[in-house]
DNA sequence: GATTTTGATAAATTATTCTTATGTTGTTTG
DNA sequence: CAAACAACATAAGAATAATTTATCAAAATC
């Protein structure tokens, strides 16, 4: 069986004509005649009853020709899926951000993307890294933004921003008043952090162990806000991406001197990810959105 | 795109392996390959992502599968329709019969056919001969118990039986005593016949016809049972096929002598029709059924 | 009765698809 | 680290399949 054999069935029953059904299928009336033949011989059913003066349908042709209608139908339908679906810049394309990046960073960008892209569907995820690295590498997603760098040889990335750290004290901590710090400087204070699974928290082990700062072991937020509530209460100090930065959230933020802690942003996707060119485009116009 | 390169599509995304699907569609790998590239290049998507470690199906793919599933599972649906209509012997087959033969003839050959064919389902219309004659050349049923001979080069017709005409009479008619009469003696007699369109009707005209007999013009019955009826009322006479006699219906009927007037009923069909095998075998059956 | 219509058939050509052999790339292993 | 392996892509020739043109045969029309 072939779809241009059921083509080929569903016209000529259409005209109850072969060479009628034939210019119709742009073939030649015994081309037509023949593969008709052959799929009576395959199916081992007569589908028409010919004389030269009518060509009529039998009882199982009927019957089998609704199916062959909807089998042509769906083929169609295949195509026109697969012609929305052409334009790179069409369809859904589903990114994942960390919980500490994507409350801060995805309002701002998803307004510019989906201005820029009016076919295309965001979807977003949030999700803690090591899960969006295994979406992504199960393509359950097509990007995700993370913080860079990342180890993986089937990734592509590409950085957006680099986002600086500050340090966040209570108005009445004794850092309260300091116009800016430096990272030595922590070295006898212990700091609140988010629990396992946070890359925010890794980052900012990361400086501590530089400097010899520890981690406040009493307590591990699970979410940035309640972090910012912890050391609005006084209970302690933390690090907060300059992106999470509130104004009037009643903490103060602590500007690091020379040695500014960073965290750099960037979208990382499947090297062989069948979304590239969308991906790409994506990056383009965040970053020209920085500029402007 | 073709019915193998969805199959092919559909193996690939099963096993997420080239090669075993391949193995599975008993073709080559490059074959399958290549077949898929061009399925690709045709629909304008890419349906996998390769690399040496995995091959993924991407979200289009993904959703062209369902539909390619679809596809498949209704082409095998033809495949299995067309094997249960395989059997020349299975299935629908419509008969029709004309007014005055089915309600006598029908419920003998009925049983008989379906014990036969126990795949066969046999579908019965009564109507007059035209219509019959219509519905046979238009397809909507495949046979006809007719009075035969029908004059249609597209027809083929097989003769099952001859059919007596009796004379039928009230008790109480003066030829009630007759043990035997000839047609002749009904030349100064009036009878009373069916309505137009019945093709007993006509039959009986051409009896009349042949000796003088006249048509009773006061009256025209709709059904064979009316006529018994009036005759039984002594309104006049008719003729009645042996088939419809009863006994103990009141009615007296005398058999004709030398020349018995017939009526030939035979089995008509569309010579090209493609329940021709199951026709034939279905007359075999009647015509033995005659002689035990 | 000649002509036209319509589907079937035949032979040659063209197109497609397959197989085998080989290439390329990345991974695993001794 | 090189060799072997695994997996998909590519290429060329062979095998299949489908198409076209020409022709036939039956039936209908004028």
């Amino acid at each position: 069986m072939n779809l241009r054999d059921l083509k080929y069935f569903i016209s000529v029953a259409k005209h109850q004509h072969f060479g009628k059904a034939a210019e119709e299928s742009y073939v030649s009336q015994p081309a037509l005649s023949m593969q008709l033949k052959k799929l009576e011989e395959e199916l081992g059913v007569q589908l028409f009853e010919r004389t030269n003066k009518s060509v009529q349908i039998t009882a199982v042709g009927e019957e089998i020709l609704a199916y062959a209608k909807n089998i042509v139908k769906m083929s169609e339908d295949i195509q026109s899926i697969a012609k929305t679906h052409h334009d790179p810049f069409a369809g859904e394309i589903k990114l994942g951000a960390f919980p500490t990046l994507a409350p801060y960073f995805l309002p701002h960008i998803v307004p510019i993307v989906s201005k820029k892209f009016q076919n295309l569907k965001l979807l977003l995820v949030e999700e803690k890294t090591d899960n969006l690295l295994e979406s992504l590498n199960e393509g359950k997603i097509d990007g995700a933004f993370l913080a860079l760098p990342i180890d993986d040889e089937g990734f592509e990335c590409t950085p957006l921003l680099e986002d600086e750290f500050l340090l966040a004290v209570s108005p009445y901590h004794h850092y309260a008043k300091l116009k800016s710090i430096e990272v030595e400087d922590l070295k006898d204070d212990c700091l609140l952090l988010l629990e396992e699974g946070h890359c925010l928290r890794d980052q900012a082990l990361d400086i501590c162990s530089k400097t010899g700062a520890c981690e406040n072991q009493n307590f591990r937020a699970t979410s940035l806000e309640t972090l910012r509530q912890m050391v609005a209460a006084n209970v302690g100090i933390t690090l907060i991406p300059q992106m999470a930065m509130k104004h009037n959230d009643g903490l103060v933020y602590i500007p690091f001197g020379k040695n500014k802690p960073t965290r750099k942003i960037g979208l990382v996707w499947r090297k062989k990810s069948s979304r590239v060119k969308a991906l790409t485009e994506i990056v383009k116009s965040i970053q020209s959105s920085f500029e402007s």
